[in-house]
DNA sequence: ATGGTAGTGGGTTGAAGTGGGGAATTATTT
DNA sequence: AAATAATTCCCCACTTCAACCCACTACCAT
């Protein structure tokens, strides 16, 4: 279970290092994707496989769902994790997700999300202000 | 079942004791998370397990699930307790909480609460103007 | 009074994050 | 097709920070 906040820079060669406490559940194989809300994901491979079986499940036929596999699909890239548990970001995911040098890390259960600083900042502060109404699906669901 | 309250210190590398009488009940590891009213929560692995397990039966593909998954796992970090009975306070959880060197530690059954002493006061008399009112709640759902 | 326990503080070592050089591979250009 | 440029991967070096250990003080209990 991956979990924790971290924050990390993308250095010079658009390298970002994977914090100690996720390597061993991630592996040494990564696929790094299109995330939703303006993030990238990023897969152990295992769990991406998982996954695309349960995407290609879904009937073709659909608009929509042709339009999510591209989403998700085109944005991937497999990435190796280097010797000492850093992983390259290409150009293209970078923009997508507006990354400056300071990034946020977070493990969210089985996938890491990369966030652009103040993207995550501003993430957040919206969600605390939603957090009575979180508080009260919590209740329900029996957390609390 | 944790109770009581306990006015500790965080000292300069961010650590702070956890009351001796709570050492036992919560054990080696605990979970450290953003908790509702701007505190911290910190919970045994055994009960933090058992929360998520709850949660990951939520679906997935709403955006304010999406929310919420991060509110919670991207907040939370395992810490271990050392040999002295301390935790360390990750910097962006301390920054949530809005933690400053005086600090409240509270028991409130299953889980401990820190809080930043001046928000502990300030919510306490809070709480104590709408005791009355919340007396009346409680009495209609038959605590009293 | 004295021993024990709890809370606070500090030093040291080892790991983790950051940055950069250089080789190898790929792409681009003439 | 050759030469040059760019990118990526593999090392190595520096710095910062956290885990571990130990020390001091205050308080409680016998």
């Amino acid at each position: 279970m991956l979990i924790g906040e971290y924050r990390h820079t993308i250095d010079p060669k658009k390298r970002i290092a994977v914090p100690a406490t996720f390597r061993r559940a991630v592996g040494r194989k990564v696929v790094i994707t299109r995330g939703l809300d303006t993030c990238l994901f990023v897969y152990p491979v295992k769990q991406w496989e998982k996954m695309m079986e349960k995407l290609s499940r879904l009937s073709m036929g659909q608009a929509d769902t042709r339009g999510f596999n591209r989403f998700m699909l085109a944005g991937a890239v497999e990435s190796a994790v280097d010797s000492i548990g850093r992983i390259l970001i290409p150009d293209f995911l970078k923009e997508f997700a507006g990354l400056k040098t300071k990034v946020v890390v977070a493990g969210v259960s089985d996938r890491i999300e990369i966030w652009d600083e103040e993207r995550w900042r501003e993430h957040v502060a919206k969600i605390e202000k939603q957090a009575d109404v979180l508080a009260e699906k919590l209740g329900e669901i029996g957390v609390f």
